[in-house]
DNA sequence: CTGCAGTATG
């Protein structure tokens, strides 16, 4: 008979001090914060025997990836070369996309078509995504072809990244038809055609799809949301812009700091700096692109005590960009006041 | 044991 759960630890024989010693490393490997606290653990994995296991070395390469170390992600992936299990190429292909090595991902994905070894389900999105990010149209085409061949084109993720991937090529028709031949759409495919339709300029697209979505009963989020005031500020639609506002207080996704930057910047594109202001004092988060936002828009619309101020307080927190110190220096310049002109620029 | 979406601009 085995022994009760809550017993095992304190059991000794050796396939449980084993299992034990997996998940113990699984637990500190998912937590690991930084890259030397992951060596320190990547040498236990080794030295515990660990090191080739299917599972741990796929863990090994995400968990560098995640740490924005993809050149470990690959020297692990050489010590289990050659392989012929997809999860370890898989995350090989992800790593160096997640961290902007785009031709490296697309590289290794065409080595594994090469050892004929099946791409699967999970293969795709990165592959899809680093063809997207590098606008490479011709691989893009040939990949999609491998979906289709491959019999994919219904997964939720490929068929997401590859509206995406259309978007960012500019074909937002072919992007639209892989939207409409989906079988399943969640809030991503959404997202990714709303913020497609904004990047293209297409903004009342951009809307009337986000109204689509509210009555296919779908909830906006940050991600539509931020798609949604871009579209409102460049089309100066006030009532929609408030509204929309609305629904971000009630779905209550306003402390979201890209949210909160975009209702600022679009408040100023309807040139309404008062509401902007609320908007401003009430964001309990900021970054750089708030301040910046807040002291552009201040000095477009002339108000430049306003936008001095707030460069004078976000300088010691955040680095100005190369905007807001121009814009600065002439807000100084109508005001009249080189002295300060000169300590924002000195201090 | 993995995969997809977002912001400001003299």
């Amino acid at each position: 008979m085995k022994p009760p759960k809550f017993c095992s630890n304190f059991n000794s024989s050796p396939e449980t001090a084993q299992e034990v010693l997996r998940s113990s490393l699984l637990k500190a490997l998912s937590s690991a914060k930084n890259t030397s606290q992951l060596r320190a653990l990547h040498s236990w994995i080794i030295i515990s025997g660990l090191g080739l296991s299917v599972v741990f070395s796929g863990k090994l390469i995400s968990k560098y990836a995640q740490l924005k170390d993809p050149i470990s992600s690959v020297s692990v992936f050489r010590t289990v070369s050659p392989t012929r299990n997809v999860y370890q190429w898989n995350s090989i292909i992800r790593a160096l996309t997640r961290n902007g090595l785009f031709t490296q991902a697309l590289g290794y994905y065409t080595e594994m078509r090469e050892t004929k070894l099946q791409p699967d389900a999970y293969t795709f999105p990165s592959v899809i995504n680093s063809c997207a990010r590098l606008l490479d149209l011709k691989m893009g085409r040939v990949v999609h072809e491998h979906v289709e061949e491959m019999g994919f084109e219904s997964d939720l993720y490929i068929g997401n990244a590859l509206i995406d991937m259309y978007c960012r090529f500019g074909d937002l028709e072919k992007a639209r038809y892989m939207f409409d031949e989906m079988s399943d759409r969640d809030s991503v495919s959404w997202n990714s055609l709303i913020s497609g339709y904004c990047s293209n300029g297409f903004w009342e697209e951009a809307l009337d799809m986000y109204h689509k979505s509210r009555m296919s009963g779908i909830v906006p989020d940050c991600f539509t949301m931020s798609s949604v005031l871009l579209a409102c500020g460049s089309l100066t639609a006030v009532e929609e812009g408030l509204k929309i506002h609305g629904v971000i207080e009630k779905i209550g996704i306003g402390g979201d700091i890209v949210t909160g930057n975009g209702l600022l910047s679009m408040y100023f594109k309807f040139e309404r700096p008062r509401e902007t202001g609320r908007v401003f004092a009430e964001m309990a988060a900021k970054d750089s692109v708030t301040w910046n936002t807040m002291i552009c828009g201040y000095s477009q619309l002339g108000w430049h005590e306003e936008s001095v101020k707030l460069f004078m307080a976000m300088k010691d927190e955040f680095a100005p960009d190369v905007l807001s110190v121009t814009s600065t220096i002439r807000a100084c310049g109508h005001l009249g006041d080189l002295r300060i002109g000169k300590k924002s620029l000195t201090q």
